[in-house]
RNA sequence: GCCGAAGUGGCGGAAUUGGUAGACGCGCUGGAUUCAAAAUCCAGUUCACGCAAGUGAGUGCGGGUUCGAUUCCCGCCUUCGGUACCA
């Protein structure tokens, strides 16, 4: 028969199912090999073409990787809870389990439409209880821990207590928000209530008061890109920043092994920087400063301690708790004015204007310890109230920020180091002299540092300090969307977990998911399940999306363990994750929280390995086209009006009274190019889509179209209104998802995994285009044809190869291998191409050649690797059949073509015999006539014989 | 703003360690086949000048190192991802 992927795809799908191809063992005498996917959350959209990319480059690697004998475990599973499915169910009132559940089935039809090698019996969904309850579990074991410095290890709570109960806190060396210390008597006489605050300053699962964006509109709280410019995306509401008690996780007591152990792994320089900038270590200073006139001190960490002298103000967080202490009377309004504007701003505002300074003056001073003098007192929004201590010494004449807050506010500026000798040196050259710093004139700056680090410690104001830029984690989520909390809080408001023996604690039903009055999550509407005991409540908040999305690649293991989060032989057999694939966009979220959990469980003896992943492969994103019209903020006579985008940009219409209304992209005519248009047909598609607009008006620089007709100003027939293109992540939205069935219907899933391949590497992002995709269909049809004639007659032959067929096999051999091992798909679907063409042109339909080849592409192209196999003769799977290996012998050149260069510029080509020595090589070259002209009137300098590679003749 | 990545023909991209820039594919042009079309096959296709042989230019922009730079260094520009509650 001809090349049916339709019909072949179909039958091998059924056949791998019903012989369970892929199901894995957790015992097997083959080496373990463990290649993962980031888990997808199942949107409404369904699945875009963007989403397979990953999943296909891993599902080739899998693929591979079994051929070559390795025990493969290639699972898949969902992260169900989110934020989207909670804001339908607010919408539509349909419960997010069901239409999660929906999203999910969608999800797997369109997946298992590509003809993955997932082992689903290992499925998990992170919305499961049976899955969520070991969520829950981890987290009351981060509950139930400490970290231990000296251990550097996390450590049972209990052993905390016990040490509390003898010698109070003074002796303990761990990460802690605490601040005060403690005897054993103290401790002993602490109520349940202290004792409860007190280890909540130790656990790596606490509470503390974190701030949240508040939209008293909404009545709910907003994720960050929810907010654009003070105010709520939808509606445009007011928000600010409000104080709550949340969950956090101690992830800052691992910063340290966090940043360390990237070394270990096998990830790119890229993504292991950008780690190490999110962890931010620093060394620097903690010192502590008098307040003039009034109680305490402000605490400050500066990176900078040689730079004391030139301190000429202080600036504290507007959040800060002294603020409200240390402020006087009469700058009081302008204070508060100043927290209530910056209260309005996200974190992000604050961080990235940066060249508008704002600020307010508390009217209280410090002072600097070491010359006593006055230090005035400022907060402004460029110091946040979770970096380090919330508050800096200001240093003009050595810091951009503060020299600019000091020129606007009028602040003295005191040189303090002269940099005169470095010339080039930056402000942040830790280079110089010091100058008009008292004790520390004349030292170098890294001389200084030292000097001042030690004299802090003597007069006992201060000390030499490491500090993160990461911060702890916020826990808590004021969703119905997610894992419930597994405390209780009892009649003093003490937190108590439950029970393993309890768990797994599932959501409660709700018909209302809308957040519960005072900022509370939906769960508070829950009333017997938050108060299911007399005087006790439940936790109402829920977890974070990455609460379940930490562990998971663990589940896999062992999926459909009831006694544990996974049985202890699983985990040791499969150990880590040798490959995984996935995007940039979790660089620092996702990938952080997984490795702090994965220490943590290290800690615990219960995993075997320190990280999770071992190597880390990084996908682009396929993005999509976007074509959208321009339309009239204004309405004329009535109706829409949408005007051509050459009309806007000649300026007949201004941009700013346009807005841009998204168009489906298959309407569009050179969809994706500067000349993008719609005709007369697309717009009335378009109409047909949207009928309110029916009586729009559509003006083009030839004509105006309106109800039905085109008016065309020069005797034109054809209406081109120009639209605009642009290029930006896939979404609903902007009618611009493809969805991968709809390609895979045309084309067949082979051709739609090597197409999404042959579109550049992995790793690179780039924008969808069917266009290309007939050439890869092209090339499986001439596979194909390598064993069936025109007639669709299979014609396979056992004929000896030749030498010129073995030499096309064997490159292709090498290639596939090389880049197969270094990710670079790709150019494999080039070097199959390249092969199949040679082969065709020299007709050869030898099983010697066909068959090794079938198995090379099986990774590849599954379905008709499949088909050919069989057809081939075999009743196994071509699955389990052996990669081939490439003999060098066959590829050996009888002579080499070089490159002939005149300067580096190539000038001529020249066969040489491959034994050529380096003196033939040059003689050859000097020889060659067409080179003579290039020598007339210049001297031959040089020759450069690379062989193997070229000639190059310097003249001059 | 800060952190990270990318930029090569009309388009997607190749060039693995500093050594022939444009493999492979799309598109386009011409031809074969066909009553015609689709499909298929063959040839050509970086740009400029030239009938041609050929000559010159050329990997975002500006410099530098080198016999030789898409590749290394310095300074910019543009686009994309992240920026801690999108996932």
């Amino acid at each position: 028969m001809e090349y049916q992927p339709r019909v072949i795809e179909k039958k091998w799908k059924k056949w791998w199912e019903e012989n369970a191809i892929y199901k894995v063992e957790n015992i097997s005498d083959k080496p373990k090999f463990y290649v993962l996917d980031m888990f997808p959350y199942p949107s409404g959209s369904g699945l875009h073409v963007g989403h397979p990319l990953g999943y296909i480059a891993s599902d080739i690697f899998s693929r591979y990787k079994r051929l070559k004998g390795f025990n493969v475990l290639h699972p898949m599973g969902y992260d169900a809870f989110g934020l989207p499915a909670e804001q339908y169910a607010i919408q539509t009132g349909v419960h997010p389990a069901k239409s999660t559940a929906k999203n999910i089935a969608r999800y797997r039809e369109q997946l298992d439409n590509l003809g993955f090698s997932f082992d689903w019996n290992r499925e998990v969904q992170t919305c499961d209880p049976s899955y969520y309850k070991w969520t829950q579990w981890i987290f009351l074991q981060l509950f139930e821990h400490y970290y231990c410095k000296d251990a550097d290890s996390a450590k049972p709570i209990s052993e905390l207590i016990a040490c509390f109960e003898k010698v109070g806190n003074g002796k303990v060396n761990a990460a802690t928000s605490q601040e005060n210390s403690f005897s054993s008597d103290d401790w002993n006489a602490f109520s349940n209530k202290e004792k409860d605050d007190v280890l909540m300053n130790y656990r790596l699962a606490y509470r503390k008061v974190t701030y949240v964006n508040w939209c008293e509109e909404l009545g709910t709280v907003l994720a960050n890109d929810e907010v654009k410019d003070g105010v709520s995306e939808r509606g445009g509401f007011p928000v600010e920043r409000k104080p709550m008690l949340q969950w956090s996780l101690r992830i800052t007591a691992f910063a340290e092994r966090l940043l360390n152990d990237l070394n270990d792994i096998e990830w790119s320089d890229a993504m292991k920087k950008m780690q190490s900038n999110w962890i931010g270590r620093s060394t620097g200073a903690q010192m502590f400063f008098d307040l003039d006139g009034n109680e305490g001190q402000i605490e400050i960490y500066t990176t900078r301690p040689d730079t004391i002298f030139g301190a000429t103000f202080m600036v504290v967080a507007p959040e800060h708790d002294l603020v409200a202490q240390i402020t006087t009377d009469s700058q009081k309004s302008a204070v508060d004015e100043y927290v209530k504007y910056v209260g309005a701003r996200s974190e992000r505002e604050r961080m990235s204007e940066t060249k508008t300074v704002t600020g307010a003056f508390t009217g209280a001073y410090c002072l600097n310890p070491f010359n006593g003098a006055k230090i005035p007192v400022w907060i402004s929004e460029y110091v946040l109230k979770d970096y380090g201590t919330g508050a800096i010494m200001a240093v003009p004449a050595d810091d951009e920020r503060d020299r600019r807050f000091a020129e606007k506010f009028g602040l003295d500026i005191v040189e303090i180091i002269d940099k005169s000798m470095h010339e080039g040196a930056t402000i942040e050259d830790k280079v110089g002299k010091m100058i008009n710093s008292d004790f520390l004139n004349g030292m170098e700056v890294l001389e200084a540092i030292q000097a001042i680090n030690a004299k802090l410690v003597e007069m006992g104001i201060g000390q030499a300090q490491v500090n993160y830029r990461l911060r702890d984690a916020i826990y808590s989520r004021q969703r119905y969307w997610g894992e419930p909390f597994p405390i209780m809080y009892d009649e003093e408001g003490v937190s108590h977990p439950m029970n393993i023996s309890d768990l797994p604690l599932e959501l409660p039903e709700l018909d209302d998911f809308k957040p519960a009055s005072g900022a509370k999550s939906p769960l508070a509407r829950a009333e017997e399940w938050v108060n299911f005991k007399e005087g006790w409540t439940r936790e109402t908040d829920t977890m974070p999306g990455f609460a379940g999305s930490s562990w998971y690649f663990l589940r896999y293991m062992d999926a459909k363990n009831e006694e544990a989060f996974a049985g202890q032989d699983a985990i040791n057999y499969w150990q880590d994750v040798d490959l995984y694939v996935g995007g940039t966009e979790h660089a620092v979220g996702h990938l952080m929280y997984a490795r702090f959990w994965h220490k943590f469980l290290y800690d615990k003896g219960l995993v075997p390995t320190n990280e999770p992943f071992r190597k880390l492969i990084n996908q682009g994103m396929i993005q999509g086209v976007i074509e959208s019209m321009y339309m009239l903020k204004e309405k004329v006579e009535g109706q829409a009006k949408f005007v051509c985008a050459g009309l806007v940009k000649k300026g007949k219409y201004a941009e700013d009274n346009t807005t841009k209304i998204p168009v489906y992209v298959d309407y569009i005519q050179n969809y994706g190019s500067s000349d993008s248009y719609m005709n007369i047909d697309s717009i009335k598609k378009f109409i047909d889509w949207r009928p309110e607009y029916e009586h729009a008006i559509f003006e083009c620089a030839n004509g105006v179209y309106q109800n039905g007709g085109f008016n065309a100003f020069d005797g034109v027939t054809e209406s081109h209104l120009i639209t605009v293109s642009e290029v930006g992540k896939m979404s609903k939205s902007k009618y611009n998802v493809i969805n991968p069935d709809d390609v895979v219907e045309k084309y067949g899933a082979d051709t739609f995994r090597m197409y999404e391949m042959f579109l550049g590497p992995v790793e690179q992002s780039k924008p969808w285009d069917t266009k290309g995709i007939d050439g890869v269909s092209k090339f499986l049809r001439k596979l194909w044809s390598l064993s069936h004639n025109e007639e669709g007659k299979y014609i396979v032959t056992d004929d000896e190869p030749t030498k010129e067929e073995l030499k096309i096999l064997h490159t292709c051999i090498k290639q596939i291998n090389q880049d197969i091992e270094r990710f670079s798909f790709n150019t494999c679907v080039s070097a199959f191409m390249v092969c199949a063409n040679g082969l065709r042109s020299g007709k050869c339909h030898k099983r010697a050649i066909i068959e090794p080849l079938t198995i090379l592409v099986a990774p590849f192209a599954p379905h008709i690797a499949e088909e050919l196999w069989h057809l081939l003769g075999h009743e196994t799977s071509v699955n389990v059949a052996t990669y081939p290996v490439h003999k060098e012998e066959y590829l050996k050149e009888d002579s080499i073509t070089y490159p002939i260069c005149i300067n580096g510029k190539k000038r001529a080509t020249a066969a040489f015999s491959a034994d050529s020595s380096k003196e033939d090589l040059e003689k050859g070259a000097l020889a060659l006539e067409e080179m003579q002209h290039w020598f007339e009137g210049k001297t031959i300098r040089k020759v450069i014989v690379v062989p193997n590679r070229m000639i190059n003749i310097v003249v001059g």
